[in-house]
DNA sequence: AATGAATGAGAGTTCATTCAT
DNA sequence: AATGAATGAACTCTCATTCAT
């Protein structure tokens, strides 16, 4: 059913995520895939190029569902969906995180594509905390402020996924962790609106569900 | 003056962190030494004893001022600590946080020695927020929060250099910039008490200095 | 004409006889066949893999004729093919008797498969003595004799042709030396049925023709 | 008590057994010694002097008793030293006869040395068994037949401890067949002076025993 | 679309040997 | 008599990539 195009990139996101993306061979991709190593080379021109059509498809994810938000809304849920969408798909792309820097180093094209899709997440998570803000759900703060939470969001929402899969192997209750890591980071900044918010008491009870049984 | 253990050590550091331990072969170091292969395994079985030395020189030094630490005194300097020091230290070793997830994979034995100093770590900040709790200089907070206080620290400890340094090259200016991240996201665990000192302040203060500029 | 893959082997049996397997590089091979360590490697997974493929095709040499015996058949015959038969096949892969013992501490797989053929050598060795025996060919024996009889053979048809290669250079000549050794060492056996056969005698005759005349 | 350079000798041949000579570097000799490397080149002007001087040492030990044969005397126990005599010598210098044709191929010197000591070797066995032959200890046979006796016999001593070795680990075990190899090669050679003699019969009756109880 | 044979550079590592001290 | 630092060539093996078919 799926184009051999298809097979190989998803052949090649199992693997990366198996055994990271350097270590992954274009012949074992190839072997896996079960065509040739040419034929593999017939649908990219490079190892770099499966990367990056990788990583547009994640990108293509992420933005789908924060391009369709409707900002003139008084929306809450934009916190949840900051707190839990995105976490499928952050687990199917797990590598993208994991050995980023080395990546940047290594492939010069997908640096430079990464370095503007960066640029692109920091001025949406910059827009949505200031969405919150101006309706009363995340308090008020200094520019400076505003700033350094957008970076320490950015650093934990990429990061926090692999630390929790150093420490353990189970990679649904280390999305889970994550999850948590990213509501407690935002919960300081909450205003009294948004702790009293029945939606928001839900997050914490369903997330907290799990991790108090252990 | 050195010794051509110290060279290897320092040559490889270097590299390490030019284009990532990964990416930099023996004889590259070999030859920036200005020695022979031979002579470098002469000293190093293989390449993963010269990354292990390398740790472990970072832990030595990482853990030489924790352990000076005197926790019975109502000290506020431990969160001035847990901010500034080691600056040098994370630059120097940079690479460490970079590659980590890749080096985990690909050196068993380095894994083994990262994974109980994680341990250590973890409980080192742990008993760092938790005495600046008892002293009334970090807010109160459940068992919950302050397992997620530790794990979003150590994240953000760990990898908010490689953030800025994804941003720009310049080393010096990221590194403080790392250190506000750690700043702001302490800052809304902090009580009145600790926000009315005037060291507090001045780190502030000092921090933002450069940054304002701008 | 000859495949890629039949070069290499072919190649490799010529070196392995020239300066023994351990002594030759996987790059000389490819440098003796014209092509590129790399393409070396894309057939044979590794050095070992070609000696294995090597042995396989020894003994499929070996065992071709062996299987095909008829033991119902009062035959005389079976003492001369044990003489005479493999004398071409055991000089071309003369190296793996040659270097045998350190193939096997080298190559672990390579032990594994060598040690199964030496049990089926042995019981093929007892099979045939035990015939000529019943035929009245090689006088009756206890059964420890026999054992060591069957041992001693293998020991002197494995290790003979070494023998005299290290004494001259003439690989021909060695050969049939080799065979007479054989033939030597089993007349003790010989019943004076099978010392008066003209078959036998003219055995002795042929292979006693080029010793005789220097 | 030992000298630093009988040290080496004890340990390299301890090696050589262990791993083979042409897997033995001359670092791990030195080591295991407990000495530099620089020192063992002191002692020894390569690693081929090393194994010279060991098998000059066989040869020594080998020699010392066979030349003090009285060939005047009527002695039976030719035969049983000819069996018996130099296991011990040739369990503690095996490695010698494992990896001869390597060992030969790799260091000329050595090859030259050993052809010499080949020639002796075969004049001994040869003036032994012509002993025998005169006092009626062993059949008479033709110059072939007994030129082939001499190459067999020497094929089969050298030979026979590795193939059980192959087969089994047990060392001492292994020795007592070699032995029994012997043996029963030259058993169908005796004349019934021989086999009617008492010492003869203690030999088998010896060997026999243990071999007996599996 | 697909194959599979081929390349060539480079990786980590080993080792006999040398030599100044 | 002994050290230990140093060399340089060689070894096995890997890998991204190319290209004729």
């Amino acid at each position: 059913m799926a184009t051999t195009k298809e097979k190989i990139i998803e052949t090649s996101i199992k693997l990366f995520n198996e055994k990271a993306c350097l270590n992954t061979s274009t012949r074992h991709i190839a072997d896996e895939v079960g065509i040739s190593v040419g034929n593999l080379y017939y649908y990219f021109k490079n190892k770099e190029e499966i990367l990056i059509e990788i990583f547009i498809n994640y990108i293509n994810i992420i933005f789908k569902e924060i391009t369709s938000i409707d900002y003139e809304k008084d929306e809450m849920f934009l916190l949840k969906d900051f707190l839990l969408n995105n976490l499928e798909t952050d687990i199917k792309y797990r590598f993208l995180h994991f050995e980023l820097n080395l990546l940047l180093i290594t492939f010069p094209k997908f640096k430079k594509i990464k370095e503007e899709q960066l640029q692109n997440e920091i001025k949406i998570i910059k827009k949505l905390l200031n969405h919150q803000i101006s309706y009363g759900y995340i308090k008020k703060m200094t520019e400076y402020e505003l700033d350094f939470l957008v970076s320490n969001s950015w650093i934990i929402a990429t990061n926090n996924l692999a630390y929790w899969n150093f420490l353990s192997n189970d990679l649904f209750e280390n999305a889970k962790k994550s999850t948590l890591n990213m509501y407690y980071f935002i919960k300081p900044y909450l205003t009294q609106k948004s702790l009293d918010d029945k939606r928001i008491k839900d997050i914490e009870t369903f997330l907290l569900k799990d991790y108090n049984e252990k």
